[in-house]
DNA sequence: GGCAATTACATCGCATGCGATTAGATCGTA
DNA sequence: TACGATCTAATCGCATGCGATGTAATTGCC
């Protein structure tokens, strides 16, 4: 008997926390954090100051803002985290010119020599999976539909 | 040219966060989160309490140890996420009889009203996210089983 | 039985996430 | 050009996650 036949309610009933999508997500998100503490470590960063630093790695500089639009967190986590990121020497924050509301966010040399590293850590975790690069990148499309789709119903 | 004709610096050298599957589970996760949000509000939920709670809908009570081995959370994690349970009247703490180690923990009358409500929530997302059923649940699959070969190369 | 090793839970400190709010800059419009 | 609306960061408080550590109970091995 296929789930289209179930209602709603009796789906409910036979809900569990392994049938769960944001379970699975969750908890997978999670193993994979904890696969990256210790090569995160090694470089002095948190798993979210890594993608902040992958986002500088990928364009030198940004802005809050942008910081803010890419990794979908807002300013009230990304200031602490991105003044510890200074305090490291990794970045500089300093007033955009042109609008004084932005926060303009750049890499230093110190920050952009982490990038050889850390660019190896998501290949390092796709095969510690044991599965191909093509199904992991597949994985990977489908959840990020999934979270744009979310994300619209947001608005 | 497929991926699989690059060597691992080759591949490092293209990564993006868009092709980070960390990121996509990340970031989906947060999307869910935050889609469940206002639900579990209703309920005086959070996300890590709601997770807890479907453990105690599904099986009526349970230990301290066997929840962190659910959720994959340490005891410094859920210790004063169920001491919250219980302060809200949700769920019952004693030490077990037979091994004064372990923590029982069981679901009130209060706690287990809010179960029906509460297993509703991932059948709304899955019907947000636009997606069959049947492609969440293979989605979900595929993240468990991923989840569960970091976990098991993590010893 | 005795006792070191192991186990289960708890405490502490630090780093997120985020709702609510504030402060300052910029925009839009009368 | 005034000035209220909007936008961007920042601050505060609360709830996770987790490494490091502590404590009490149990186990295992002699």
């Amino acid at each position: 008997m296929s789930v289209n036949n179930l209602s709603p309610e009796e789906i409910a009933e036979q809900m569990t926390l392994d049938h769960m999508i944001c379970f699975a997500a969750y908890s997978a998100s999670q193993a994979m954090n904890r696969f990256y503490r210790p090569i995160l470590e090694e470089m002095g960063l948190t798993y979210p100051q890594f993608i902040a630093m992958m986002v500088l790695w990928e364009d030198g500089q940004t802005t809050m803002k942008a910081l803010s639009d890419r990794l979908m967190l807002e300013s009230n986590t990304l200031t602490p985290l991105v003044k510890k990121l200074e305090a490291a020497g990794l970045v500089t924050r300093a007033r955009n010119k042109d609008d004084e509301r932005l926060l303009d966010i750049a890499a230093t040399e110190k920050g952009m020599a982490l990038k050889r590293r850390g660019c190896m850590a998501p290949v390092e975790l796709a095969a510690a999976t044991g599965e191909t690069l093509e199904g992991v990148v597949e994985l990977q499309q489908r959840l990020a539909n999934l979270r744009n789709k979310l994300n619209a119903k947001a608005d």
